[in-house]
DNA sequence: CCTACCGATCGGTAGG
DNA sequence: CCTACCGATCGGTAGG
């Protein structure tokens, strides 16, 4: 997060620089919440009236929570790359250079699958995101990228995936699975099944 | 176009239903422009003000020529799915499975990479267009979808991709090639290079 | 967390 | 294709 505290602590007893875990648990259902309007509505015609209205409250009561409304476009957005890149950290364990990439297509399909609200608004809304908050959210999203270059650059000097520049070949996987958000149906489709059909086009049948 | 003649040609000299040449062309601009703006800013944030300013005219102007704002979304919507339509018909005339996949694959890379105005609208604009519009737009969407779905299934059949359900194997291709628009750098980035990625990535090296 | 309110923006229209 | 304008919406604030 932007704000985040780098210096070390005072002496003595810090005076309420913790927020409540009530008010941690409520921003949570208020960045939930904004992120379904904004995927919904668009974050221009997505209005704080109508965040408010979906939990019940004023207007008014949000600048409790936030100071703007970019700012809540801004939770919204660190709150999906947060996510989305914590999950990548059991596959990254893994030293099999095929098998590791074919976790790391199956983390970013079901997360991507399983987060529509955050990941739509992330993907679509980025243009409306304040250039204030900007170079936070492109630092996390390089991290991303960067897992998934190296992961491709292993894959091909193992021989497992075909000899293509590993910018390239990232991002044709990532467009691959996180295109996911466009068409997925859940009453349909199935992650896991979509994931296995990505890993068989690029890697050829599991061994 | 939703508003397109289907009914024969009443008798006698049509009376100015032609829209004159300077029209079309007017049309045209006020089309691309349109598509600037909303690629910019957005649908909701890109105002009339600044399309008519684009082209040093007063808003008030534009309504001669569209009936309002959701129309000339749709216009830009109708421009990009009809023209990525039409780009296929040369690769459709291929017989060989694998050397037609292969064609639109870079037909959809390269128009992608070539109009990123029309496409980013069309892809992150979509639930901005008015339902009015939204069924004549699906329509040619699916005839698209079905293209690559087919052309997937005959490189199945051929044994040139990995047997994959081909709804699933269109929509990899076409995540894979779309996203594009999302990260392309034209000073950085060749369509043509990055089309022979995927190209090797889904079907091996190119005999 | 609320009521009440302001200032600005914007799609659209009148009338030419 | 223009000037002038209206009605509605919206982010944000005052003050409690």
């Amino acid at each position: 997060m932007v704000a985040e505290r780098t210096t070390p602590r005072r002496p003595g007893r810090p005076r309420n620089v913790e927020p409540s875990p009530e008010f941690v648990a409520r921003m949570s259902e208020i960045v939930e919440t904004a992120a379904r309007v904004f995927q919904a509505k668009g974050y221009d015609a997505g209005s704080l009236d109508d965040v408010a209205a979906a939990l019940d409250l004023r207007k008014a009561s949000l600048y409790y929570y936030v100071h703007s409304k970019a700012e809540l476009l801004y939770r919204v957005f660190d709150r999906a790359i947060t996510l989305a890149l914590a999950r990548l950290s059991d596959a990254l364990l893994i030293e099999d250079p095929r098998r590791r990439l074919e976790a790391l297509i199956r983390d970013q399909t079901v997360n991507v699958a399983r987060e529509p609200a955050f990941f739509t608004v992330f993907f679509d809304q980025r243009p409306r995101l304040a250039s204030t908050y900007e170079s936070d959210i492109r630092a996390k999203e390089r991290q991303y990228l960067r897992v998934f270059r190296e992961a491709v650059e292993s894959a091909v000097d193992q021989g497992s995936l075909s000899p293509v520049d590993p910018r390239y070949g990232a991002q044709a996987i990532l467009g691959m699975t996180s295109w996911v958000y466009k068409w997925f149906d859940p009453g349909r489709d199935d992650p896991e099944r979509f994931a296995s059909t990505c890993i068989e086009l690029l890697l050829g049948p599991t061994g």
